[in-house]
DNA sequence: GGCAAGATCCTCT
DNA sequence: GAGGATCTTGCCA
């Protein structure tokens, strides 16, 4: 299965199927790149939780873009969050890169962090560390600053739990987390 | 034009 | 383990 198959088919199944793939980034002429440890799930306008629940909006925009689009947006007015566009063009549906372990330019995430270690174990920390900001919203993890890489880690571990930091739909066991 | 809530992180006790 | 920081977005008057 090519990431790019992947991405055009249902919002969950990619989402297990961007866990252990690689996130790479090369921002400021620093390479940095991670293993996705923990992902999201979030479908259109059937999911309550999700930001394109009611309808389309100038923040939302990326959403309704094609599969491998990058949907970055600001929480709680200071940190970014990362996600990727899955599913046909107009369904709005996005998975959310929470978490991954860092494997290249570790030193320059630490640099970006103003510390060293927990580098990249949460959404905001994630986006801080590879360096996204919104200035990456809508463009395409193919061919972008922020890429995907297609190779595909087999027979990985995965736990499966209801979603975090959320209010409404809380109970859809959309989360993803790589065992151990 | 004003208000309330939010897919979070850090510090202190 | 609990609470504060901090500001953008979207809704309503």
């Amino acid at each position: 299965m090519t990431l790019e198959r992947l991405l055009e088919g249902p919002v969950v199944a990619a989402a297990r199927g961007l866990l252990g793939r690689r996130l790479r980034t090369e921002i400021g002429g620093s390479p940095t790149e991670v293993i996705i440890s923990e992902v999201e799930a979030y479908g259109g306008d059937d999911d309550p939780a999700s930001h394109a629940a009611g309808g389309p909006t100038p923040r939302n925009t990326a959403m309704y873009g094609p599969p491998g689009t990058l949907y970055v947006y600001r929480s709680y007015g200071i940190h970014w969050c990362l996600n990727v566009v899955t599913g046909p063009a107009g369904s709005a549906s996005a998975v959310l890169v929470r978490g991954g372990l860092p494997v290249l330019g570790e030193a320059v995430m630490a640099g970006r962090r103003g510390r060293s270690g927990h580098l990249a174990d949460g959404p905001g920390k994630l986006a801080q560390a590879l360096g996204v900001t919104g200035a990456h919203d809508g463009t395409s993890v193919f061919d972008g600053p922020v890429r995907i890489l297609g190779e595909a880690s087999s027979e990985i571990a995965m736990e499966a739990g209801p979603r975090v930091g959320i209010s409404r739909a809380a109970d859809r066991p959309w989360r993803f987390v790589l065992a151990g």
